[in-house]
RNA sequence: GCGGACGUGGUGAAACCGGUAAACACGUAGGAUUUAGGAUCCUAUGCCGAAAGGUUUGUGGGUUCGACUCCCACCGUCCGCACCA
C-alpha cells in the first residue's frame, strides 16, 4: 500500500469538520485555551508558504491542548479593510467588496488544504457591517471619554497614495506601502488620545509573557524620559512693553516671552551657552517686534517648515540655524544673558520644542556650536577615582563629553557628581519656581483619519449649529454606500465626499440639515479589537456578552509578526485597557503570552514578491507532496522565530520521513513486545514534544520524531502495536492526516484526535546505560559503557585498568580527578 | 548614535542551569537495485592525515580539571528607533 496524500487528506478534512471537532464550547468545564494568530489581510496574491509556517506550527499547538483536554478557542477570520484591497479595485475596476469576497474564498480553500483546525463557526470580518458595527461603537465610547478629538495638525502625507499616514505608519520617512517620500500636509484629523495611556502601557508589560525584545522595543517606542523643564526668561520683555494681541495683562505678556526647555541633563546648566527653537515654536512670533533680522528668521522658518520630514533627516549631519538678533535668553543658574536661534534640528513636537545647548556635553549642541562658533563650556569631567576601564570626562575640544562626572565651573554646585547635580539643581530651581520636573514621552496621539473609501466610516455628523456630535448607538452601524467611484480625490478629502445621498443628513440633536465624517478609520481599527469578537461573533446586542468574555479572555498565547510590535500590539493593548476602563472587558492586558515567527524568504533569498517571480505557493506544495509534508516542513525548516530561506530540497526529507511512518505502522511486523531501549526512546520523545512546544521549538520536535523512527526501522522486531500508536498518537497535531489514515488503517476505533494526550513516565525516560567519558586532562580519550548507579571508587578503577588510559598516564603523576556522575570522569596528570 | 538579537560543516541547523561539538535533514561521493532515468535502500561525509593521532564553534585574552555555553576587548551581520535634548 503506497502513502498517497493526496487521496487521505481531503477525505479527513471533509470529516473532521462534518464531526465539528474544533468547534469550541462557551462554558464547558474543561480549562479553557484561546489561541490565536493574527487574522490574515485577504490579499489578491493568496495565502503563500510564509503565512502557512505560523498557521500551522500554532496548529499544531491548539490541535496537542485539544487533545490534552482543554476546551481550546483557534478561531480565524478576515482584516480586510485597507488600501491593498482598494488599490487592486481601482485597478481592475472590480469593487473592494466583491474582491474581497473573492480572496476570502481563495485564502478558505487554501487553509482548509492545509488541515488547519480552526472553528469556521466563529468566522468574522471586519467589513461585514455586524461587526463594524461595534468598532464604531468603539469610537463612540472613545470619543464620549474626550479620548477621540478632531486637531488640525501636519500629517505624514504620501503623495502617491494620497493618504495620511501614522507615525507608525511611516518607514524611513516614506511610506510604509510605497516608499514615496512623506510630505507634511495640514489637515483636520481625528485623533486618538494613545499618549494617555503612555505609562500603562509600559507598566503593564510586567504582566505578560512577551519577547523581550518585543517589551524593548515598546518602550522604546513610548520613550518615557524624565527631565526638568526650566524656564529661560527673555530680555527687553518688561522694558519694551511691546504691543501683543494675544494677551490683554502685562504678567501673562511676561510669561508669554518665557522660553521652556526640556533637558534631562540639569547638571549641565551652566555649560549653556545659546537656546535654539524649533521652526515651529509659537513663542517666535510673539517675540516678533523684537527680533531685529526678523527677515532672515521668517524666511528660514519658511523654509523649514515646508521641507519635508525626508528632506530634513537626509540633511541630517549638516546643521543649520539663524540667530534671533535682538532677542536674549537668561540663564536661570547664573544669570547670563545667551543667545537665542531657530534651528530645524530640534523638533517641535518633542519637549516643547525648544532646547538649552550644552556644546560641551551633547553631540548635536556641539556640531552646532561649532559650525556657528558659540562657545564650548566644560562643566561636567572626570570623576576622581577613576575607575579602570571607562572613560571618564572627555577632551571638549575634540569632542563632547557626554558621560556622568563630576561639576566643575558649576558655582556652589562644584564637586558634585551629575547624579547629585540633577537632583541639587532641579529642586535649587523648583524653590525659584524657575522650573518643573517633568515626563516626555516619543509617543504621539494616533492620527485616526484616513481620506480613502474602503474603511469604516467615522460616526459622526458635523452640524453648522452643534459643531461635531456623535451618531446615536441606536444610528449603527453607520455603513460604508456601495458607489462605483472610490478614487481618492487627493485634495484630502474622501471619496464619500461627494456622495450627497449620503454625507447630507440631519443633525441628531438639533435636526438641521448637517454632514457625515467623511473620513474613514485607518485599517488597524477593525484589528484593535477582533479576538475580542470570536467570543461572540453574532451578537447584535453588544460587542459581546460579558459571561462569554469572562469565560475566554484573555488571550493564553498570541503568535504574530515582529513588524506589529509598535502597531497592532501597541494599538490593540490601548484600546483593549481603554474596554476595560468601561468595563466592556475585566482585565488589564489582551495577551497573556506573546510569540512571533520568522519570515520565510524566496530561495534566492530575497523577499517573496509576484515582481521579482519567486513567490512559493502552498497549493503546489500540497499538490506535490501533501499537506503534511508540508506541515512538517515549515516546522522543521528551522528556529521558529527566525527569518529564513525556502529550500525545495528540504521538503523531500519530510516527504521521506512520513513514508517511514507510513512503512513502521503499515509494515513492520509490530507483533512484538517492545524493548526497554525503544519505550525508552518513545518516552522521551514525549517528553520532548511537550517540552519544546512551550518555547515554540518546533524544528527540533520534527528531529526527534524523525530519530525515533530510525530508531524504531532499525529495530523493528523490538517494536509493539501498543508502541506504534502511541507514536501515532503524539505525531497526529503535527500531521495530522497521515496519523489519522494510519490509526484506521491498523484497526483502531474513533478519531486519533479524540485520543487523550499521553504523559510520559519519568522513570522511564532515565537511561539504564550511560556513556561514561573518560578524559585525560579534559580532553576525551575514552568511553565506557557503565550502570547510572556507578560510585566514584568503581569507576576510577574501571578507568584505571582501560588499556587506552593506561598508554595516557603511564608514567605521570596524578594530580586530581573530577568525577561527574554519570557524565564524566577527568584525571588531571 | 541608542536599543535588541546574533556569529557553529558545502547548506538549514542541533547542543547553551559549563561536561562526548556538529543530533536531525539537505547536498555530495561510492555501492545495491534498474534496460536507462527517476525513485528506493546501504555506506561514507567538519578539517589535516594512509593510520596513530592532531585540530575545529568570528578574532584575541581571561576564569575553570573542563568553555559553543560564563567574563573582558575587538571584528562582523541582522532587526527596530533615530537630531526625542
Amino acid at each position: 500500500m503506497k502513502y498517497e496524500p493526496q487521496k487521505i487528506e481531503p477525505k479527513w478534512q471533509k470529516y473532521w469538520e462534518e464531526q465539528g471537532y474544533y468547534l469550541a464550547e462557551d462554558f464547558s468545564k474543561k480549562p479553557k485555551k484561546y489561541i490565536l494568530f493574527e487574522f490574515p489581510y485577504p490579499s489578491g496574491e493568496g495565502l503563500h508558504v510564509g503565512h502557512a509556517r505560523s498557521y500551522v506550527a500554532i496548529d499544531a499547538l491548539s490541535r496537542k491542548k485539544r487533545m490534552e483536554g482543554y476546551n481550546v478557542l483557534f478561531p480565524i477570520g478576515w482584516d480586510a479593510f485597507g488600501l491593498p484591497t482598494e488599490n487592486y479595485a481601482i485597478k481592475t475596476g472590480i469593487h473592494p467588496q466583491k474582491a474581497t469576497e473573492q480572496n476570502i474564498a481563495n485564502f478558505k480553500r487554501q487553509m482548509k488544504n492545509l488541515g488547519l483546525s480552526f472553528d469556521w463557526s466563529r468566522e468574522i470580518n471586519t467589513t461585514d457591517q455586524k461587526y463594524y458595527k461595534w468598532t464604531q461603537w468603539i469610537f463612540l465610547k472613545l470619543y464620549e471619554r474626550d479620548l477621540a478629538y478632531q486637531a488640525e495638525i501636519p500629517v505624514n502625507w504620501c503623495p502617491s497614495c494620497k493618504i495620511g499616514l501614522a507615525n507608525e505608519e511611516v518607514v524611513g520617512a516614506g511610506c510604509e506601502r510605497c516608499g514615496t517620500p512623506v510630505e507634511k500636509k495640514i489637515l483636520k484629523q481625528w485623533m486618538l488620545k494613545i499618549t494617555s495611556y503612555a505609562d500603562r502601557l509600559i507598566d503593564d508589560l510586567e504582566m505578560v509573557d512577551y519577547p523581550e525584545r518585543v517589551k524593548s522595543q515598546q518602550k522604546n517606542w513610548i520613550g518615557k524620559s524624565y527631565g526638568v523643564e526650566i524656564d529661560f526668561k527673555t530680555t527687553g520683555a518688561e522694558e519694551i512693553g511691546e504691543e501683543d494681541k494675544s494677551s490683554s495683562s502685562p504678567s501673562s505678556r511676561k510669561r508669554d516671552s518665557v522660553i521652556k526647555v526640556f533637558t534631562t541633563r540639569a547638571d549641565t546648566l551652566f555649560g549653556v551657552t545659546a537656546v535654539v527653537l524649533a521652526p515651529e515654536h509659537e513663542i517666535i512670533s510673539k517675540l516678533k517686534s523684537r527680533i531685529l533680522n526678523l527677515k532672515e528668521v521668517q524666511d528660514y522658518i519658511n523654509q523649514a517648515v515646508k521641507r519635508s520630514e525626508f528632506e530634513r533627516t537626509e540633511l541630517a549631519k549638516e546643521k543649520t540655524g539663524v540667530e534671533l538678533k535682538g532677542v536674549k535668553a537668561i540663564n536661570p543658574a547664573n544669570g547670563e544673558e545667551v543667545p537665542v536661534w531657530v534651528g530645524d534640528y530640534v523638533v517641535a513636537v518633542y519637549g516643547g520644542g525648544a532646547v538649552m545647548v550644552v556644546p560641551a556635553h551633547d553631540f548635536r549642541d556641539y556640531d552646532f556650536a561649532k559650525k556657528y562658533g558659540l562657545e564650548i563650556r566644560e562643566v561636567v569631567s572626570v570623576c576622581p577615582p577613576k575607575p579602570e576601564g571607562r572613560r571618564w570626562g572627555g577632551d571638549i575640544s575634540r569632542e563632547a563629553f557626554v558621560g556622568y562626572g563630576v561639576l566643575i565651573n558649576s558655582g556652589q554646585f562644584n564637586g558634585l557628581t551629575s547624579e547629585k547635580a540633577i537632583e541639587e539643581i532641579t529642586a535649587w530651581l523648583e524653590v525659584r519656581n524657575e522650573s518643573k520636573k517633568t515626563i516626555k514621552y516619543k509617543l504621539r496621539d494616533w492620527v485616526f483619519s484616513r481620506q480613502h473609501y474602503w474603511g469604516e466610516p467615522i460616526p459622526i455628523i458635523h452640524c453648522p449649529k452643534c459643531g461635531a456630535v456623535p451618531v446615536l448607538e441606536k444610528d449603527l452601524p453607520i455603513e460604508l454606500p456601495y458607489v462605483e467611484k472610490y478614487q481618492p480625490t487627493g485634495t484630502g478629502e474622501s471619496p464619500l465626499a461627494v456622495i450627497s445621498e449620503w454625507v447630507n443628513v440631519a443633525c441628531p440633536e438639533c435636526g438641521s440639515p448637517a454632514k457625515r465624517e467623511t473620513d474613514t478609520m485607518p485599517n488597524w481599527a477593525g484589528s484593535n479589537w477582533y479576538y475580542i469578537r470570536y467570543c461572540d461573533p453574532d451578537n447584535s446586542k453588544e460587542i459581546a456578552d460579558s459571561q462569554k468574555l469572562k469565560y475566554w479572555l484573555p488571550v493564553d498565547w498570541y503568535n504574530g509578526g515582529m513588524e506589529h510590535t509598535t502597531l497592532h500590539l501597541l494599538y490593540s493593548r490601548f484600546i483593549y485597557k481603554f474596554l476595560f476602563d468601561i468595563r466592556v472587558v475585566f482585565q488589564p492586558e489582551p495577551y497573556k503570552k506573546r510569540t512571533s515567527h520568522g519570515m520565510v524568504l524566496a530561495q534566492d533569498g530575497r523577499k517573496m514578491s509576484k515582481s521579482f517571480g519567486n513567490v512559493i505557493n502552498p497549493d503546489d506544495i500540497v499538490r506535490q507532496y501533501g499537506a503534511d509534508t508540508l506541515r512538517l516542513y515549515e516546522m522543521f525548516m528551522g528556529p521558529f522565530g527566525e527569518t529564513i530561506a525556502w529550500n525545495s530540497q528540504g521538503l523531500k526529507g519530510c516527504h521521506r520521513f512520513l513514508e517511514k511512518v507510513w512503512r513502521l505502522a503499515l509494515e513492520s511486523s509490530a507483533e512484538n513486545k517492545t524493548s526497554a531501549n525503544i519505550l525508552r526512546a518513545l518516552h522521551k520523545l514525549n517528553k520532548k514534544v511537550e517540552e519544546d512546544l512551550e518555547e515554540t521549538k518546533f524544528n527540533t520536535i520534527i528531529a526527534s520524531f524523525m530519530e525515533f523512527v530510525n530508531l524504531a526501522l532499525e529495530n523493528e522486531k523490538e517494536i509493539s502495536r501498543e508502541a506504534i500508536e502511541r507514536f501515532l498518537i503524539l505525531l497526529s497535531p503535527f500531521a495530522p492526516h497521515i496519523s489519522e489514515e494510519l490509526w484506521e488503517k491498523i484497526g483502531k476505533n474513533g478519531s486519533i484526535q479524540k485520543q487523550e494526550w499521553p504523559k510520559y513516565d519519568p522513570l522511564l525516560v532515565k537511561e539504564e546505560i550511560v556513556n561514561l567519558i573518560i578524559q585525560i586532562n579534559g580532553k576525551v580519550r575514552d568511553k565506557i559503557e557503565v550502570d547510572p548507579a556507578l560510585s566514584e571508587e568503581k569507576a576510577k578503577e574501571i578507568a584505571f585498568a582501560r588499556e587506552k588510559i593506561k598508554k595516557w598516564i603511564d608514567g605521570k603523576e596524578i594530580k586530581k580527578i573530577i568525577f561527574i556522575k554519570d557524565k564524566i570522569i577527568n584525571i588531571v596528570v
